[in-house]
DNA sequence: CATGAATGAGGCTTCATTCAT
DNA sequence: TATGAATGAAGCCTCATTCAT
């Protein structure tokens, strides 16, 4: 009995917990981190001032909870779009296809990882380049994998994996910003098209490659 | 009338709004703009907080004239190296290098241009995705006139430019935020491949570009 | 929720508000608008100068609400001391007395009112002549009643209210500087029948007047 | 020759000093003390900021020795007005013309007197209430030398100076701020007579103006 | 003497955080 | 726990005054 209201009770609590957060990931991707400030986020979380501290030290714990949990939910869903593909290529675009559509599900997780946070706070900076630093290294993985089959013309995988990424990341930027491109999923097809001619794609001699590609 | 405002004077006095703008320069580089204070501009300049108003209305003209000069820094920069081409591709990699070679030069002005840049205010935000997107249509005009002479295969010159300058960008920012890779200059080249790949440059007719281009 | 919005919390709040007025009124008082900081008057108020703008938005506001409240008190004052009579002079008298009697009751306001008053901010300073203004124009009204009635010889009545308050202003303020005349009551009858003459009070239908006034 | 040279010496730092007073009191009647810088001082009086203070020793010496000369120019204005009358009234009113004249004459004078300067800082203040109160003296020794003679039926004549004098400044500062009444010499003789009467002027008729006068 | 750049205390205001209820 | 009033450090900016030239 005792246990159970326990239960129900440490629910609520992280009920309310997400409910702050989500508030905050609202406020911030509205107005950047520093321009917000905690009696805003209470208030679009309905819920005092003090009353946020009971659920987090400070403003900063807030922000790092928010970037971890954007940067689980990045990799989460990469991995989950990844997980049907074999082949080098095709998990190297379904990783960048995972990016853009959650992207584009949650605009504030884009808005404050490309571009309400950056540049605020040294420390809190480095989990962002963290997330950054991660997905370049996924890439690099596919890059190498695909370069020891061969696949591969392109020589260093490092900058390869990081210019492809940056371009991605280019073009998504100036959509958050400015719509531009309007149609981010066209885009994206041309994006892949030309980092794969970027990368050196081979051309794949076998017929078996036919099928394969582009599913 | 023994105080007389000769050259020397005012040469002095521009002396000390330059050292201003070096220490703000250094200060935002570090701090960025949010994060630095005029106090901390002054003491870093060595002036007081008063005198800093001086030389500048406020926080506000500071950052605009440091961005505006930086704007123009650049700009000229990449005009300059590329008086020397007339070929299009000559053209495109004159401007990259030549930003690479200015933010190796000056790397504050990198710092503050790629990384403390989003996300702070807009209105000095604004002015930082304004230099972005002037390099960008830069480019774009580079690879519409290419794509006009039928030297490219790639289809949309905008996602293209976002795509080129992206990658350029992601990788200068890996290196002056962890030195990543190291050597800069062969990365560029390295680079410069991939988005030559990427861009779809088609081979020059004439048989010794044969060889070098994709293979 | 144990923290509620009880009235007794309520009412402590405004009387938080009230001891800021309080505060302020006397600091005013004392140092005059512009020489008095935000600060000072916390410091009065015995709160934080950050609690402040819990109560007011500004310093402006804060100076607003006094000399609003001012006038509010004293034409309050003023119309329920009239409210007894219906003779012109007799209500005149009234206004007068009605004045004195709070200016003696509440010395800050007389201060802030009187001596405090003018060339200090613009804003600040309308609403102070708008009080003297209305004064004069209460003054007036009573005087144009008169004379329709035929009981005033002056002619201008404008120059005759401002005279009227001018001279009643001129010995209140005597009083509040420097307590001279000592006894501000008797000084009023003077006052009053000073200007009554002043104002040509034509003797009162009956004969026994004549001898009185105008000789 | 040393000599005279150190006279005109003498003479032009005089002559700046008057002009720094002269621009002050343009400045101040414009904007208040408080409102106004030293560097505004210095700019209209065309010398730069340091050079003011080769002839004040800081702000408040400067209102000071304006305020004095003030003083000064009023009274010496009011007892060459008065020169030319012996008899009381006439003494009385030949006062007041004066102080208007001079302060239609000098507006600034006026305006920095009677409207900006109050209410500013308490020690320089009391140099205005000097004026003032010396205005009153000098009035209540016209009345009290006119009630011996028998010629006032008003009793206190502190208090009538005071009425007097106060009705007075009401009128001019109505004038000052809102040019209202409009023609202050018209406004003036009404008021004259206002208070001729509130002092309980006595008729002059014929012949017992030899008697009564000087009783 | 004159200049105007330099100084720094002090004013207003914001906001992360604490605390009494 | 929840509340929101209270706190005070810190930021931006002004301006009387000083000082090197």
């Amino acid at each position: 009995m005792v246990y159970r209201q326990t239960n129900r009770i440490k629910e609520k609590i992280e009920c309310k917990r997400r409910e702050i957060i989500r508030a905050a990931r609202e406020v911030f991707a509205e107005n950047s981190y520093q321009g917000t400030s905690i009696k805003t986020v209470a208030q679009r979380a309905k819920i005092a001032t003090g009353t946020f501290y009971l659920y987090f030290s400070n403003k900063e714990a807030l922000i790092n909870t928010i970037v971890d949990e954007m940067f689980s939910e990045l990799l989460e869903y990469i991995k989950n779009e990844r997980a049907v593909y074999t082949d080098g290529f095709d998990k190297l675009q379904a990783s960048m296809e995972a990016c853009i559509k959650l992207f584009i599900k949650e605009n504030n997780l884009a808005k404050i990882l490309l571009i309400q946070v950056p540049g605020v706070n040294n420390a809190f900076n480095a989990k962002l380049i963290e997330i950054e630093n991660e997905l370049i290294k996924l890439t690099k993985e596919d890059l190498d994998e695909l370069k020891v089959q061969g696949r591969l013309t392109g020589e260093d995988t490092l900058v390869s994996a990081m210019a492809f990424v940056g371009s991605f990341r280019q073009v998504i930027i100036g959509w958050l910003r400015e719509g531009r491109p309007e149609k981010l999923n066209e885009a994206f097809s041309t994006l892949m098209q030309y980092n794969l001619r970027g990368l050196g794609k081979k051309p794949n001699h076998n017929r078996q490659e036919n099928g394969e590609d582009e599913r």
